[in-house]
DNA sequence: AAGGATTTTATTCGGTTGACAAGCGAAAAT
DNA sequence: ATTTTCGCTTGTCAACCGAATAAAATCCTT
C-alpha cells in the first residue's frame, strides 16, 4: 500500500492546530498585558489581536486570570532557557561580563518582562505573590549563586545589585517609543542593543 | 475700626477651599495613576481616595486626561525643584556622585515617577509625546550638560547612560512590595535608601 | 460518511466606565 | 437683605467590561 493513508497531511494536525491557536492567543495576551497592564487589557482586545474572538479565550483558558498566568509562564520560560545556557568560560570575570551582556540582549528581545514586573510588583496582591514565588525567586537564587562564585558581593548588597542590574539593563527597551522620541536613538536596532549590553557590562565590571 | 470686617474668617476663603480640593484630588490621582496606570485608574476611585465624588473631578478638570496632565505636572515640578538645587561643590567627581545620590533619594521619595515613565513610554500616543516634550526632555538636557562638565562621556552613549541611571536608581523603589517579598529588604527604609544611593553612585563613578 | 473536537456567532448577565446636566447651599457681591 | 456666584452633590446616560452560555458552523479523525 504505497499511497495509503494519504489525505491527512499530518497525523496530529488537530492537536497542532489547537496548540497554534493557543499560542496565538498567548502571544496577543503578552503584548496586550505588557502594554496596558492586567486591568487595562480586555479579553476582547486580546482576541481581536489574535485574530479570533472572545469566546475562544473562555474555551481554551478558563478565565482572564488563567490566561495571564499562561502569558507569564511563557515569558519566564524564555528567560529560564536563555539563562540556563551559560557558557562556562575561561576568565571568570569575562564570563560574568558575558552573562550580563546576555541578560541585556534578552531584555531587548523581550521588553515585556520589565513591564510585567513593574505592573505587578507595585501591588501586593495574589498575582504578585504568584509571580514572585513561581518565577522571580528562582532567577534571583540563580543570580545569588553566580555572584558568590565570581566577585565577592556582600550578601546585604544583593537586592541592590539585582534591581540595579535589571533596571539598568532593561528600562531603555521597555520605553523604546519614548527613547526614540527623546534621544533619536532606536533601541531596537541590533547596534544599539550591543552598545547597551557593553555599556552595562562595563558599568558593573569595569 | 478695630473689630470691623469680622465674620468672614478670611477674604478669599472660597478660593483657598477650591485650591485645597484641587490639590487633594491631584494627590489622589498621582497615587492611583501610579498604582494602576491611566486605564486602570478610575475617576471614581480617585474621587473616593480624595474624599469627594466623581462629579467633582469633571468639574475641576475637564476630563480624565486633563487630570492626568495635572498629576504629571505636579510630580515633575517636584523633580525640577529638587534637581535645580545643585550643590556646586568642591571636587567635581564628588559633586557628581552627590548628584546621583540625590537622584536616588528622589526616586525613593517618589516611586510614582518611574511608573509613569514605564506606563506611558511604551505607547506612542499623544500622552507620551506630551510627557516627553513637556517634562522629560528638559531633564535630559540638564543631564547632558552636566556630564559634559564633568566626565567625558561620548555623546553617543548619553541615551544609554540616561536610561541605565534612571533604571538602576529607581526600579527597586517602584516595585517595593515585590522587593520586600522577594528579598526581605524593605526599600522604603531610610537605611536602605542610603545604601542604594551609595551603591549606584559607586557603580557609575567608582 | 459519521462522529467528535475546535471555532464562530450571538446573547445574557451584573457591573463599571467617563461624561454630563440639573439642582443645592453657602459664600460673596450688590 | 436680596441677589448672584460658584464650589459641590446627586442622578442619569450610553458604552464597555468580563464571564458564561447556547447553538450553529467548520474541520480533523476514524
Amino acid at each position: 500500500m504505497p499511497a495509503a493513508k494519504a489525505a491527512t497531511a499530518a497525523p496530529h494536525a488537530r492537536a497542532r492546530q489547537r496548540e497554534a491557536t493557543r499560542e496565538r492567543i498567548v502571544a496577543a495576551a503578552i503584548d496586550t498585558f505588557a502594554e496596558k497592564g492586567f486591568r487595562g487589557a480586555s479579553t476582547r482586545e486580546i482576541a481581536r489581536r489574535a485574530g479570533t474572538n472572545q469566546g475562544l479565550i473562555t474555551y481554551h483558558f478558563r478565565s482572564k486570570d488563567a490566561l495571564w498566568r499562561a502569558a507569564v509562564d511563557t515569558i519566564f520560560g524564555w528567560l529560564e532557557s536563555e539563562w540556563s545556557a551559560s557558557p562556562s568560560g575561561l576568565d571568570p570575570r569575562e564570563t560574568a561580563r558575558e552573562a550580563i551582556r546576555s541578560w541585556v540582549r534578552f531584555a531587548a528581545a523581550h521588553p515585556e518582562l520589565l513591564r510585567f514586573m513593574v505592573n505587578e510588583g507595585r501591588e501586593s496582591d495574589e498575582r504578585m505573590r504568584w509571580l514572585v514565588e513561581t518565577h522571580i525567586r528562582p532567577r534571583y537564587a540563580d543570580l545569588a549563586s553566580r555572584t558568590n562564585e565570581i566577585a565577592g558581593l556582600p550578601e546585604a548588597l544583593l537586592p541592590h545589585f539585582f534591581y540595579a542590574l535589571v533596571g539598568a539593563g532593561s528600562l531603555i527597551f521597555s520605553v523604546a517609543p519614548e527613547c526614540r522620541r527623546l534621544t533619536g536613538l532606536d533601541p531596537t536596532r541590533e547596534e544599539a542593543i550591543e552598545t547597551h549590553a557593553e555599556f552595562v557590562a562595563r558599568l558593573i565590571l569595569p
